[in-house]
DNA sequence: TTTAAAATAGTAGTAATACTATTATAAATA
DNA sequence: TATTTATAATAGTATTACTACTATTTTAAA
């Protein structure tokens, strides 16, 4: 049996719901190929418009522009990696195993185990690689926090540090170390795919490397006999 | 005596070196303060160029676009840090204090213990901090690669990975630690500043805290007895 | 069943951005 | 002094990021 999952997104991501309609659905699905083929500085709404067959200005009675859309990718990534983490963890009783599942999911491609998505979750998880950073770092990024639209981030990333402080509960630093785990999977990704020698990742596919590198940074610096 | 700080910059970077006249040096001067005031998003070239006083034309005689003028700046801040750290481990013998002196110029703006420029420090290390990312995350990485754009980066990156394999020969992952580090310091701060749940950073000027999150980590990691 | 109002979609604009081509002016050299 | 050569300013264009208005369809009330 496979379920068709359903996130509930923050209602200020939108100006109509893209869920509940044809036009709506096709926004998000071509959107994320889009943005994933040309890169999100030539992504435009008429490109999109013209990709799905409609005028520049339905696409606007969805999404108040492109920096909103790209938000609501990346959040809606955001939302569905907690989720999955909770489900995987949920009947691990060992800290340090809940941890090295975090570190797997945080560098894999979302997968299916907990339903399907009309989208490509592939391309998906490119655009969170290549983009998601530009969602905050942005002159607005007060304004939208207090609309709280990073809420599923720093939920995710809150949810990630009381792993850290369950497995050692005088560790100072669980949520720099949580933010720092999350960007560098993202970014040693990035690395060895563009820039190598900023990493000691070897490819793209050399998803082990990266689970290595983290997973020792990780455990070492919450041993408690840690320096 | 106070030096004239001089770095090479690549010649790729501009079209004419805005070094050598007064007007390079003003879309220098200038544009720092613009990108630092109104984020690299909201800045165009029209609004430095009235800024100045010169045509937009005259701004584009120097730099191919405002993205070519953002890595210039990048570019600047990753090669005179370099700079920074070669001429203050120089006289030191011990690993261990060396990687603590790099940690400590990661996290701080920029001194004028080599000397002073002509622009605002603190505004260029805030332009590092919110906008350095995006001149990589972009879709003409692999080009601005091959035309060596991003060396000093990446020689920054090799000096201090090269302090971390002194430190202990066997770990291998010194130049991801080493890119995670340098992007975990600007992060951090970031965080502090405008989203405050992700980080055990108290506040912008807390750079203490960043120092011992990242040196904590470091030599934990680089521990020869790390798990 | 007609009619009005509400929702949705499409057309046609505008201001700003990111440039470029052309013309004008100043400086340097023959 | 004439003439290249370098530099700067003017005036464009195509695209982007929207918005206002009009047309059409759907829904609901009379």
């Amino acid at each position: 049996m496979k379920l068709q999952i359903q996130i509930k997104m923050n209602e200020d991501l939108y100006l109509r719901n893209p869920e509940q309609t044809e036009l709506g659905k096709n926004i998000i699905k071509h959107g994320i190929q889009l943005i994933h083929k040309m890169g999100f500085e030539s992504f435009t709404f008429k490109k999109l418009a013209e990709d799905i067959g409609t005028t520049e200005a339905g696409v606007y009675r969805y999404f108040e522009n492109k920096h909103r859309l790209l938000l609501y990718f990346v959040t809606w990534y955001w939302s569905y990696l907690e989720y999955n983490v909770v489900f995987n963890i949920n009947n691990m009783t060992n800290p340090e195993e809940k941890i090295r599942r975090v570190l797997d999911l945080l560098t894999h491609e979302l997968d299916d185990s907990l339903g399907t998505v009309d989208f490509d979750k592939k391309a998906l998880y490119n655009i969170v690689i290549n983009e998601s950073n530009k969602v905050y770092l942005s002159k607005d990024v007060d304004e939208n926090n207090s609309a709280h639209l990073f809420k599923p981030y720093k939920d995710l990333c809150a949810r990630i540090a009381d792993l850290f402080s369950a497995y050692n509960p005088n560790y100072p630093y669980a949520r720099s170390l949580a933010s720092t785990v999350i960007e560098a999977a993202h970014f040693q990704y990035f690395f060895a795919q563009h820039l190598p020698r900023l990493t000691n990742v070897k490819s793209k596919d050399d998803t082990s490397t990266i689970i290595e590198f983290l997973e020792q940074m990780v455990f070492a610096a919450l041993s408690p006999d840690g320096k």
